[in-house]
DNA sequence: GATAGTTTCATACAAGCGTTTGAAAAGCAA
DNA sequence: TTGCTTTTCAAACGCTTGTATGAAACTATC
């Protein structure tokens, strides 16, 4: 096998394998063994368990970030420079949900992956956490931009408050069904962020949003 | 040492540990160590790990429920047998609020427990987790007693939210300090159950709520 | 096709984990 | 005190974990 196929085969079976089951019950023999390639391979591609991690959750990090800021600036530009709050909310929430809702097909491991990440704080990921910071305070600044009005606090409550019911409703959102006997329905996916969006534009401008 | 001191000495520890730094990162050696008595205590007094961690478990939850639906029932009977929507938010969210994030000497191991339990999931609590779903469905039923005229489901997506923002919250305070550059107060425990609650009452009936 | 450099493999290692053991200590009734 | 039960203790057990080793297999260059 190519050096290549050995450490993709790796990346994406300890990905699989960390979102489905979380760190703490996934060992490097689970991991090579998916990956059916030998257990001293992950030491020689990527030198350690914790270096395997951290690779992962950089790339995987990056491309969430990007995915969302791609959403935020076709949003931007749709709008002429100012997009609307409903669109920057949209973009921050949208595609974590999308891939970790969805249905089957659209689906990803890397959405998944990032939020067991978020969940589960390890050493090797906790250092680099402090770059999502960064991250969210663009998305902050679009939101002044698209309220001047509103004060900087509520704006940042209302970002962190937006991202809680997102992450909360993946993570937990059994427990949701469970407890509306099944009416709350988690597959229409567009259906909860307009939802999150609604309450948290609701939330800063006072207004109800007409429900899509 | 009497056995119950050596029982409850353990309890408390553990409950202090984990509240601390999760359970992945708290050994049975480092419980003994704190509450000053042997290894083999912990499997003479709870007979595994696992039990442990489930009495602890059990103890704390039935304490929380009952410190919420105290309330919850003083809200009915100040409301005359229907409380106030805001009053039942309230009830859901403040205890474990004023728990985690109030000032040093009203803020509980168990209560900080309670949040790694909820975010952790590990086998010996994951099954009995279902009890809280009853729990929460008494806090839905009140909710429709408080607003009639409203749909079943968004009372129950409105009550999953509010927790949610709590949860996260006390979850990841830390990112939300950063992200605003401390212009996020996390100490005054009030003014951000008064912001959950008036945000959830929003949702449901579309009118800002006066803040406090 | 010989040689040098990668990559794979079976196997072993040290360390840490939860748990068990059997004897010592403490508590207590008669 | 005597005898019996409960509780503590130091030590060790078996197991799993991440990592290291050194030989074998492969790849590519001359």
């Amino acid at each position: 096998m190519a050096a290549d196929d050995t450490r993709t085969a790796i990346l994406s079976a300890a990905e699989r394998l960390y979102a489905a089951r979380g760190f703490a019950d996934v060992t490097m023999r689970d991991i090579v063994a998916a990956a059916d390639v030998n257990l001293a391979a992950v030491n020689y591609h990527f030198g350690s368990k914790d270096e395997l991690i951290a690779e992962l959750f950089v790339t995987r990090s990056l491309a969430t970030n990007r995915e969302r800021l791609n959403e935020l600036k076709a949003a931007e530009e749709h709008g002429g420079g100012r997009s609307h709050i409903d669109a920057i909310l949209a973009a921050l929430v949208g595609p974590t949900l999308r891939g970790c809702l969805g249905p089957d097909k659209q689906r990803s491991d890397a959405a998944r992956f990032m939020i067991r990440a978020s969940i589960e704080s390890i050493p090797p990921i906790r250092k680099i956490k402090n770059r999502e910071v960064d991250h969210l305070k663009r998305f902050a600044a679009a939101m002044r931009r698209a309220l001047p009005d509103h004060d900087a606090v509520d704006i940042d409550w209302t970002l962190h408050f937006a991202l809680a019911m997102a992450h909360q409703t993946i993570r937990d959102g059994e427990r949701l069904t469970k407890m509306s006997d099944g009416r709350c329905d988690l597959n229409d996916v567009q259906a909860i962020i307009d939802r999150i969006v609604g309450i948290s534009v609701q939330a800063l401008t006072g207004r109800a949003k007409a429900r899509a």
